[in-house]
DNA sequence: GATGAAAACTTTATAAG
DNA sequence: CTTATAAAGTTTTCATC
């Protein structure tokens, strides 16, 4: 199950990992037409490349209006001291806050970069000073609101 | 199937977008299962979270670096003007472009910050130089460069 | 809400061209 | 690769408790 070598990708392959990305819960028998093949080989190629790793995975995309978590923000974040079990910590308490989308270690001014959905400028400040702000380490944040949404794929276009 | 009022969630509910969010192929047998349902009634709720938007799609989760895209850049834009024409232009141009994953117009110092997939510094600075900076309106640009991933969700967590 | 049943379709495997 | 076959499982609808 796990990513092996990986496989040459011929323009076929390239297809089917659009139209999944495009709408996970295609049959094999749509994919197959969409794609030009017919069902058996179709199905061979999806196994192989769910085994290659290269699909890694199926999800439901939710609208985080409705969940209560209408605004996203970026909060970037500078530690105040760099040791490793700080920096554990940190990652550890952010990783389980449920409005946080996604977070990376980063090069450049900042450490981290947070996307976060709260809900206004209320949840804002209550995960700023009643969770992230409580964290040990943190020497300062900066946060940009996002205002539109241009774009939102979940990887780059195959 | 668009967006309709929105329908109070119960906990069941919440259940079957967690099941979902986690694996978009379960099937409703699987997912009835899981929720502790019989199969109707929670098929009946998948549709009518369906149809209330509440779950807005299922899509592949694909490996950038298999795609021939391994790192992960932040890419803050400030722009130069800020007219109608000069904005459509260059969002219409980011939007269109293969390696970038996500885009938002934000508040504070910046305008943009772009999420984007590219191979290596070279990559980057392809990106960078034969794309961002020929688009109209360009000031200037800051950018991280991912290091690690410390979480990825493509939702808040119901 | 649960259960059960039936028809249409899908998955998965295999065989043969 | 294609077409074809077949068994097992799934979806979807509908009637009934």
């Amino acid at each position: 199950m796990g990513p092996m070598d990986t496989p040459r990708l011929d323009a076929i392959d390239r297809r089917i990992l659009r139209a999944l990305h495009h709408n996970a819960r295609l049959t094999n028998a749509e994919l197959a037409e969409q794609v030009g093949l017919s069902p058996s080989p179709c199905w061979t190629r999806v196994k192989r490349l769910e085994q290659a790793g290269l699909i890694q995975g199926y999800v439901a995309i939710l609208d985080q209006a409705q969940l209560g978590l209408p605004d996203t923000v970026i909060i970037e974040v500078m530690m105040e001291r760099h040791d490793e079990e700080s920096l554990k910590r940190f990652e550890a308490a952010v990783t389980e806050m449920p409005e946080v989308i996604e977070a990376w270690l980063v090069t450049g001014e900042y450490d981290y970069v947070i996307k976060a959905a709260v809900g206004g400028t209320a949840g804002y400040e209550r995960l700023l000073r009643e969770k992230l702000y409580r964290l040990p380490g943190v020497r300062h944040t900066r946060t940009s609101f996002t205002l539109r949404c241009l774009k939102q794929s979940w990887t780059p276009s195959p």
